[in-house]
DNA sequence: TGTTTATATTCAACAAGTTTAATATAGCAT
DNA sequence: ATGCTATATTAAACTTGTTGAATATAAACA
């Protein structure tokens, strides 16, 4: 259940929001390892609403459409934090790869095709790495802003940046391997 | 939709198979990157052989409860060569993960508790990491009896290991950030 | 004789996520 | 006027995944 727990936590930095903006953020944070549809977003947010997680007031404006602006409740937060210290560390008990489904069965599609994926993938981790340093930038350039969150948030693009590494030595080890084969 | 060609690649590796044997198989193998509930899985058998992937036959035991076993069918072989040449490199839009979305909102719950979480990620990818080792020995160990996929296995397991590093060098890195701000 | 283990499957309720499209207002450009 | 973009939300159908229990046979063991 973590889309519900990724808005309590927006909701919980930014102070009270509408779907629409909750939904944008969401694609310029979150987005690099949870995705959501703008539906789906504004679905959960409804059940939040009857979980008493937050509470909603509808914004009537002139020069746009009308909004409901949602916020967090003190029982919200409680379950953030409550979430926030369940343990789930997830490292090969959790993750699906349907990647990584594909490189497994590879052996049925052959080793030009295996090799020509794998160029792919290692183009876009090298790309994906390089923007995850720019993100890191960007990150240190709302320090002010938002001083509790910044150094969490860097981790995770650092976390990004690392994998890309890893990702681009395992690509080129696994072309090398396949290329060697007779 | 990786549980059913997941499904299709068994049943084409391992010929006419039962449910309760593709449970097992999956368990030990893809369940590393891919998680699935023996419910699930008969499930999705049953809706396999609707779409006409699979066809099936009961067969009577006596020393053991009665079994249905499915086979591919030509229908299913080549929805599952489709499946492996379409394109689906997911690097950073596609993957999920519960876990960096708590490091992301972490800042709410405080330095300590954080590198507490951090420390034992760091435990699980190490011995993780050393677990991926050792099946990397046990896929070599079956080169002749699967002659045409241990390769790709091997690779998948690889990829393993050097993510588990990586999540290594990440989390001694974000222990160390964490540890020296003030 | 009773308990546990392995085999083998089914069902139902629910939660989560995807896809697609519809609806509506208003500013801005051509 | 027409279409485009941005704002703002809703709805419905569907697929996928989770949880937990129920059912049944037979061997093994104590």
């Amino acid at each position: 259940m973590s889309l519900k727990h990724g808005l309590l936590g927006l909701l919980n930095c930014e102070g009270p929001t509408t779907g629409y903006d909750l939904d944008k953020f969401f694609k310029n944070s979150l987005a690099h390892f949870w995705q959501a549809k703008s539906s789906h977003i504004y679905r959960e947010l409804g059940k939040m609403e009857d979980e008493g997680w937050l509470t909603s007031e509808r914004v009537l404006q002139e020069e746009k459409p009308n909004k409901r602006v949602y916020s967090i409740t003190p029982l919200g937060k409680s379950e953030l934090l409550n979430w926030l210290s369940s343990p789930d560390i997830s490292l090969g008990g959790g993750a699906k790869s349907s990647f990584l489904m594909r490189i497994f069965f590879a052996g049925e599609a052959g080793k030009e095709q295996t090799i020509k994926l794998l160029k792919e993938y290692r183009e876009r981790a090298i790309a994906y790495g390089h923007e995850l340093i720019e993100v890191q930038n960007m990150i240190a350039a709302e320090a002010n802003i938002y001083p509790k969150h910044t150094t969490y948030w860097r981790l995770t693009a650092l976390h990004g940046e690392i994998s890309c590494k890893a990702a681009t030595e395992w690509s080129t080890k696994a072309i090398a391997i396949l290329e060697e084969e007779q």
